[in-house]
DNA sequence: ATGATAGATGCAACCGCATGCATGGAGATG
DNA sequence: CATCTCCATGCATGCGGTTGCATCTATCAT
């Protein structure tokens, strides 16, 4: 059915083997011979065989992507989407294909990724937002697969020697708040999460900014929601009081912003004339609500394309060293929430 | 490093090809045998090389799914968002991966289409929304590749035995209007699209209601935006005197429709005091905005699953009969934004 | 007891490509 | 003109599975 190099070699009076060696632009064939069968494999639209090629070259031209399973929830995704769709495009022109995989067990990932490097899937994988338990850290050492953890800093003894490309949620954190005290708010009440390490980075990024500023570390302004637009409206209805007696609200998610203003409003809370209110992440969304929200910016097409180009810099070359951490640095996108326009 | 089957082999004191037809179930091998042989199997973690099977079985155990340029686009994305959900989750059942290209020219796909078939990657092919080039088509059917159209109906002399999964537009369409006109709305705008059939058929099933009804059709009332919420919000602004006069309105995407609720609240007009409001898709981020919109539910999980069984049932067995043609309802989802619960 | 039979297993070829090594021919050198 | 290089190409093997066919060993009927 598909042209192979041996059809390829028919065509030409050649041998398979100056075929396969002409298609990959080896050094040992002359360049009239090279040149001639480019044109061959062009007119006939030939194409590779993945499997054969990769059965020799124990290569796949495909990596795979592991996202925690809470990608799959909508509000979630809207972060993550985008992110996917840079990582996408990314590879797509360097024409290496993309393999889609969730990890079940939410915290490890793996499953899918012992299936996938051991079956010589991928060339290698990208793990977004996975805390991997040690074995399977242990597994993809012993494998020497190259492998590049996205989205968060990972910073115990068994991370060591791992490559990271993440956003510094610290420094976010403390953008969000520290544009509210300079906007004179001293009682700001954060709407976190308390499962995931990026959003304890917030935490810590805020409590750095009130220092900073001398305002004391109050913890009952500290809420938790679980990431959710529902979660954001709930809480901000269910502390009430607490919240009418605050000046600023920041939400360390945009969805869970945009669930708190929801509720604001059903409170006759004015934002940002009655609470000012910042949100994390900076999603395409924000932009259709009113007013728009001011939010700490993920430059996630930067993540995507550096995490890409680490990787695949790592599956060039075996000899690179591991354990690169790139960090990247959010920004603070101020628009109408935190009343600082007014 | 990975172990092959060799290697089981060898451990089993059996010969290799013993093992294969033990891990393939193969009726040859006794139950005792084969018993020990999955054991062994188990405990050492071995998995096939995807590679070497893929080569001597021509199969990938891999589907590739194909999507249109602007999926990319945040808002388009927001409906093919959950589909994805959906096809991934039903796919991962079945321990088969998913690669996910998109079609750079927008509406035939042929460069991914070509490349993914011929280098052997993937088994079968999802074609989201792509209107295929007749070129495209036939060396589809030449391939002899199992591949289903999902979204929406193609009904051309060239579309002819092709397996397609779609949601009934005209129904849809039918829906929204038929429920306004109820309500007792005359004078229904519409925002429609005019680039994709799917929404020639949406407007197709508007003009079906009215006709019901013995309402005139009447083509000023026909708008027409690009999906995005900015042209929801524009088209109202641009048409305000056409839509300050109309009692309803209709939008073709649900992200159109938030759009256009944007513009409404800027112009003081209330929903659905003044003027009801009908959306399309059924987003999870309808719910999300005030009045929550009254839309046509689009079963985008049945539509992925009834698309992967679909493509699961060809890619089993060459004997199947192609071209089935699966078409699912839409409904209506009443909310508040039509004022039907007023 | 013996040949027939069927079930279980092994052998070997093949899938399509990459690549080390052998080979052949053209040009350089003496 | 013979010999030596070196460059271009071909040959043959291996990657790790699948599978047709041969082989072997019980089991059974005669």
């Amino acid at each position: 059915m598909a042209l192979t190099t041996k059809d390829i070699a028919l065509l030409a009076g050649v041998s398979q083997s100056t075929v396969s060696r002409s298609l990959n632009n080896s050094p040992l064939i002359s360049q009239k011979t090279r040149e001639r069968i480019l044109k061959i494999a062009r007119e006939q639209e030939f194409e590779f065989n993945a499997n054969a090629r990769g059965l020799s070259t124990n290569r796949a031209d495909t990596i795979g992507i592991i996202y925690p399973d809470d990608y799959l929830e909508f509000g979630v995704n809207l972060y993550f989407g985008s992110l996917h769709t840079h990582l996408r495009q990314t590879l797509e022109k360097r024409d290496i294909d993309l393999i889609v995989a969730f990890s079940k067990n939410r915290w490890t990932g793996a499953d899918n990724v012992k299936r996938l490097v051991v079956r010589r899937k991928v060339d290698g994988l990208i793990l977004v937002r996975s805390l991997v338990d040690p074995e399977t850290l242990e597994f993809l050492r012993r494998t020497g697969i190259p492998f590049v953890f996205l989205h968060f800093h990972q910073d115990s003894p068994n991370t060591e020697g791992i490559d990271q490309v993440y956003a510094d949620h610290v420094k976010g954190g403390f953008l969000g708040t520290d544009h509210l005290i300079r906007l004179g708010h001293q009682k700001i009440v954060c709407i976190s999460v308390d499962e995931a390490e990026e959003f304890a980075q917030r935490r810590r990024g805020y409590r750095t900014a009130l220092e900073k500023h001398g305002i004391p570390y109050d913890e009952t302004l500290m809420l938790y929601g679980d990431r959710s637009f529902q979660s954001g409206y709930r809480i901000v209805k269910q502390h009430c009081d607490l919240i009418s007696k605050a000046t600023a609200l920041f939400a360390h998610t945009d969805v869970m912003a945009l669930g708190a203003l929801d509720a604001l409003r059903e409170m006759n809370l004015r934002v940002p004339e009655d609470i000012a209110l910042v949100g994390y992440d900076d999603i395409e969304l924000t932009t259709f609500f009113h007013p728009h929200l001011t939010t700490v910016h993920q430059p996630r097409e930067e993540i995507a394309v550096l995490a890409c180009e680490r990787l695949l810099e790592l599956a060039g070359s075996k000899r690179i060293k591991r354990g690169k951490e790139i960090k990247i640095q959010p920004s603070l996108v101020v628009r109408e929430s935190c009343g600082a326009r007014a």
